[in-house]
DNA sequence: TATATATGTAACATTTCGGTTACGCAAATT
DNA sequence: AATTTGCGTAACCGAAATGTTACATATATA
């Protein structure tokens, strides 16, 4: 099966996996360490991000090395960059957007904006 | 329920309708034109778009203008940003990555890294 | 007013996702 | 040699995703 960078990254869990392993390459078991799932999942977890490019392991022993291969975000970076021309044409302040996302970006709202 | 942005993405029939609403405010029956599934199931795509604030409906008669609300993507963008600096320490030169992507971006290969 | 059109939604089927437990196996440790 | 450890995977499960067809409804048109 052909996994896609953007399935992977829509998963909270494997984001949160991309942010420890970019910090330092774990094992698998470390990983699984910080999360409250079983192994296992964080097992299946670790192989789509592995069929999609983003985490390559290396054995040693009987440990697996997790390592983050952030440039397999690049295609999804450039997909959404292609949108800032967008983005920027409503926003008068981008830096002062950032800032608003900072703190407001979790409060909840009402999106729907028709009549009926 | 709570939509998300990243899982908004993840499925491509969503992108692609990104893709057109970016160029050009559509209604729905435009949009679901340029598909090949039923119109039901491009409503329903509409339907999580907007859940997630990146499309938003004008009424007007009995149809509705879908419209992109592109800094909507700005989360997911600056998520994927940060990871910049961890890519570009492996790319040599970041430009000419990128024309690499465009040529051979679907290529298939072989990401498994291990022995067993 | 009767009909056609644009659209949402309910009901349903199928597939995929994300989790679990149980188990197997190779490598390390005792 | 026996045991422990690290990890993958199979079997299974319930929920969510994604599509379909059928139908309801409001608006536009003849």
């Amino acid at each position: 099966m052909r996994r896609d960078v953007f399935q992977a990254i829509a998963d909270p869990i494997r984001r949160d996996i991309i942010e420890l392993l970019s910090e330092e390459a774990l094992t698998v078991n470390q990983v699984a360490e910080q999360f409250e799932i079983s192994r296992p999942a964080i097992s299946k977890h670790l192989k789509i991000l592995n069929e999609c490019g983003l985490v390559t392991f290396q054995p040693s022993g009987r440990e697996r090395l997790c390592m983050i291969q952030a440039q397999e975000l690049i295609p999804a970076f450039l997909w959404i960059k292609q949108y800032n021309k967008l983005w920027e044409k409503r926003i008068d302040s981008f830096e002062n957007y950032i800032h608003q996302l900072q703190t407001k970006y979790y409060e909840s709202d009402d999106r729907q904006n028709t009549d009926h």
